[in-house]
DNA sequence: ATTATATGCTTGTACATGCAAGTATTAATG
DNA sequence: CATTAATACTTGCATGTACAAGCATATAAT
C-alpha cells in the first residue's frame, strides 16, 4: 500500500469531500422532477416553515456564508416562489403561493433521495453514518 | 422539532456537504504555509508516488472528474511541480525537482491538518468517522 | 485499407460557494 | 446630538468542480 493511499483513503477531509460530491449527484437527480437542484430545496424548505426568515438566519442553519443565501434566494424569487421585504437592516423571506403549490412534489423527491441511498448503503448504516457526521459537523 | 430540522440533520446529503464544507475549510488553512489548496496537494503526492500517471488514473484515485484534473494540473504545471508528456493519446505526469523538495512541507501540512480535526473530534470518532465515510463513498 | 467506433484528454460554459469590500441601518459612546 | 462602532445584507471577484462538446489517437469492422 502506496503513502499516497493511506493519505486519501484515510484523511477525512478528502473522503468527506468524495462523499458529497457523489451525494451531490444523487440529489440533483432526485430533484430533477422540479427542476430545481437541492441546495434550493433547503432553502425553500425553511422559508415555507420560518416565514420572515432572515439571510443569516438561514446562513445558520444551512452553514452557508450570507452572500451564499442572498444569491441562491435571488434565483428563487426570480422563480416566484419566494419572495423579500426589506424591514430596517433586516431582509425577511416569504414563501409564495407557488412555493406551497410546489411542497409535496418537493417533499416527494427527499424521500427518493433517501430511498436511493438507503438502498445503496443499508438503512442502518446510513442512519449511522448520518448522525456521526451531523455530529462532527456540529464540532467543528 | 419542525419538518425542517429532520429534514437536515438526518439527511445524508445536507449533513456530509456540510462537515465537507467545514473540513475544506481547515484544510485550506493547514495547508497555506505551502500556498496550495488541498486538492493541488493530493494531485502532487500522487504524481510524485506514481510517476507517468495519466489524467485518468488520476481521476479514478481522487473521484474527480478527467476535465478537473487537467485544469488542476495546468496549474501545478505553472507553478513547476510537475510536467506532462504525450505518448499516444494518453497524458503522463512527472513530479519535478521542485515538487520533491517541497513534499516534506506538504507532508508536514498533512500531518496538521489530522492533528486539526483529530484535536476537535477525538482521534478514535474520527477514524471511525473515516472509515464509515469512505466505506460510503465506495460503494455510491 | 478505409471507414466506423471507442478511448483519452482538453476546452467552453455554467454553477455553488466563500471571502473581501461596499452600503445601509442600528447601537454605543463621547 | 454627533460621531464612531457594530450589525445585516449585497456585490465583485476568485475558485473548484462537472457536463457537454470537441479533438486526437487507437481499435474494430467491413
Amino acid at each position: 500500500m502506496k503513502k499516497s493511499d493511506k493519505y486519501l483513503s484515510k484523511c477525512l477531509y478528502f473522503t468527506s469531500n468524495a462523499l458529497a460530491r457523489k451525494l451531490t449527484k444523487l440529489a440533483e437527480q432526485a430533484f430533477t422532477p422540479i427542476g430545481l437542484s437541492p441546495s434550493y430545496a433547503f432553502l425553500l424548505l425553511l422559508i415555507h416553515e420560518n416565514p420572515k426568515i432572515t439571510p443569516s438566519g438561514l446562513s445558520k442553519q444551512l452553514d452557508l456564508d450570507p452572500s451564499t443565501i442572498t444569491r441562491l434566494a435571488d434565483k428563487m424569487i426570480l422563480r416566484s416562489l419566494i419572495t423579500k421585504e426589506k424591514k430596517g437592516k433586516m431582509m425577511h423571506f416569504l414563501p409564495t403561493e407557488d412555493l406551497t403549490m410546489l411542497l409535496p412534489d418537493l417533499e416527494k423527491c427527499w424521500y427518493d433521495l433517501k430511498e436511493k441511498y438507503d438502498k445503496i448503503l443499508g438503512v442502518e448504516s446510513a442512519d449511522v453514518l448520518v448522525e456521526l457526521t451531523f455530529e462532527a459537523s456540529k464540532k467543528i
